[in-house]
DNA sequence: AGATAAACCACATTATTATGTTATTGCATA
DNA sequence: TATGCAATAACATAATAATGTGGTTTATCT
């Protein structure tokens, strides 16, 4: 059964014909649309008498990049399932993807039938991310320096970070109010920083 | 060859002798410890000759949860590749487990043999996740609502995050500080939030 | 016994933030 | 052309946060 009707962005042409060739001889693919550019797929999909259900996008494309187009592709087709096919992992542009809707994010590396895999995964509700991209989300989450601060400042910080104000902080944790700006100075002076904004930075980002 | 120390800690009878069975099997896989608690794993790896290099962990344990035991596990034990099996894939589990130093995250339902494929792929320095896993990190890096805000608030917003006065903020955008002021409040009502904390959060959770 | 660290509290000063009211300008569009 | 919205700005006030200095108590480790 064709099930997945795969649409593909991709501006090297080696890459772009083996990719056409591997899914165009796949059962459970239908390649309806081929562009090498963001550009000449929005011309292309107005033509397009089948609508894709998941695209392969590449990252650099002359033009507007793969990043770029994102956003824009996601406005005009919210449901379908973009999957990204990119040379570079750097763990900035897959979190940039991923909040701008990818579903997917995979290195050019992995095999033609990973590829494939990933797709049928994909058009079943799923995700995949290939090995190195998903060690970068798994260590982006990973504990980084940690137990600098004691369970009492980590209290104060919760409820820095939930939005609490100092008093609110003080009431909740049944202390004066200037015992809570003690813990916060102290809090600040070990992790080197002097607001707010930096120590919920690094509550979010694992940092404590 | 026999490269990869594996350890199982595994309380369902069924599914542990299941995997000490197939991975008993494998070529690449010496399945070095099983235990059926945290509490127990701690005992083995005392008398252990050879130490594990990568731990299948389950989350429902007794006593010790998976959860809890992880950080216990990995403050001893550094370099080993903790992957998490379970039946539960709630968003929050994941998202502790990751923080805690998981590199892996899969779901029970997936075949024994995509696990031996997960166990082979950390092992190399990558990162398996289940696809319902995969997918429900990159849902969470979603975008939600977003284009409340028009392209200067969210440049004020930028500044706010990046932990900025509203001072730096005026001087980096050439304008007064009674123009930020005046950007923020009106950042707030639409955004129905009274302070920075919630506005750095919903920034971080790509709610904007 | 002495040192150290954590948690507690007070007082003081300055900077920053939150909130309100009001007003001008320019641009888009209904 | 009338209306609304975005961006700009001033003025005012109260609350909150940042920073400093100094101190007490309690527990733990050497």
């Amino acid at each position: 059964m064709k099930t997945i009707n795969l649409a593909i962005i991709e501006d090297d042409m080696i890459i772009q014909e083996s990719l056409v060739e591997y899914f165009g001889l796949q059962e459970s693919v239908e390649v309806v649309l081929v562009a090498n550019s963001v550009e000449s797929f929005f011309k292309k999909i107005e033509t397009s008498q089948t609508p894709p259900t998941v695209l392969l996008l590449d990252i650099n494309l002359p033009g507007i990049s793969g990043l770029e187009g994102l956003p824009l592709i996601k406005k005009e087709l919210p449901y379908l399932d973009v999957m990204m096919l990119t040379t570079f992992d750097e763990t900035d542009k897959i979190f940039e993807a991923l909040s701008c809707g990818a579903c997917s994010y995979m290195s050019k590396r992995i095999s033609l039938q990973k590829i494939l895999e990933a797709i049928e995964i994909v058009s079943k509700g799923g995700s995949y991310m290939s090995p190195a991209i998903a060690r970068k989300i798994a260590n982006f989450y990973a504990p980084k320096k940690k137990q600098q601060l004691t369970a009492r400042q980590m209290e104060i910080v919760e409820g820095i970070v939930s939005g609490k104000s100092y008093k609110m902080i003080a009431e909740d944790l049944f202390v004066s109010i200037d015992t809570v700006r003690s813990h916060i100075k102290n809090i600040y002076k070990t992790l080197e920083i002097n607001c707010k904004a930096e120590l919920i930075r690094k509550s979010y980002n694992n940092e404590l």
